[in-house]
DNA sequence: ATTACTGTATATATCTATATACACAGTATA
DNA sequence: TATACTGTGTATATAGATATATACAGTAAT
């Protein structure tokens, strides 16, 4: 089975990180069905050109959130997500992300208005072409 | 010179960034005022426990961004801060954490109003409690 | 049982972040 | 110039993050 990752070799970012996120992104979407086999770590690391050790930990820590089950000698299973996990799981991420944003406002002094006003900015500026194209 | 810094040992922040973090907030808020002579490395140092490297590495830091000037032999002094650089620095760093935070939403499906949904409630419970006690 | 797949465990290599010691160099003043 | 401060440069220690190879163990089908 193929599945559609792409890895940025010039980012800093590191390359089980950008998997994790970007399997993660396909399971918490529903891109990638409850129970689908995922390939077997050697595939994947075939793939993607890595080895089979940097799979292995994506598909652990995924299973360490709950999102992928694996059975020794079988494979590796997306797992059921239930809404109320789904969602708590979502909102976790993005209010951490939130918390650090408005911390780092709080730092530099930032009123609560400019930091509204700068939010609305990114928010527009992330959202606003969806209208448009939809890639 | 006393400058009021507090350190959190039990933290995972690093030592160096709990240090910058405080000292730049106090530069930027205008706490201490421009032109200011800081303590010496060894003398900070002691004040904090730590090794004057560390202290080094802070002056050396927040000089890149341009709030430090040194002059070996003399001494660190608080730089002036042009409203423009001022604010540009603020404004870039929040904008950096906001659109991180963004980002994240966007990586978990978060839609618009989603996304704005929770940021409200981040805001109000960050800046919510400053109208009660002045800490 | 043999084969050919699955995932697992251990040990290791490499790099970066964090923090340090200590010897060195500039500055000011007596 | 001697002294007593300032910051600087080099070399190093430690811990954690990142990535790997290789040998091991479970599963299923022949």
């Amino acid at each position: 089975m193929w599945i559609p990752i792409q890895i940025d070799d010039k980012s800093a970012e590191p390359l089980y990180h950008q998997i994790e996120t970007q399997l993660r992104s396909l399971i918490i979407s529903g891109n990638l069905a409850e129970g689908t086999l995922l390939p077997s770590i050697r595939e994947f690391a075939g793939d993607l050109k890595c080895s089979v050790i940097t799979v292995r930990r994506v598909y652990q820590d995924l299973e360490g959130e709950g999102l992928l089950r694996t059975r020794q000698g079988t494979g590796t299973f997306v797992s059921h997500v239930g809404d109320g996990a789904r969602e708590e799981f979502r909102r976790e991420t993005v209010r951490k992300a939130l918390e650090a944003a408005v911390d780092a406002g709080r730092s530099v002094q930032f009123g609560r208005e400019e930091l509204e006003e700068l939010f609305r900015e990114m928010v527009k500026r992330k959202y606003g072409e969806e209208d448009n194209k939809g890639e």
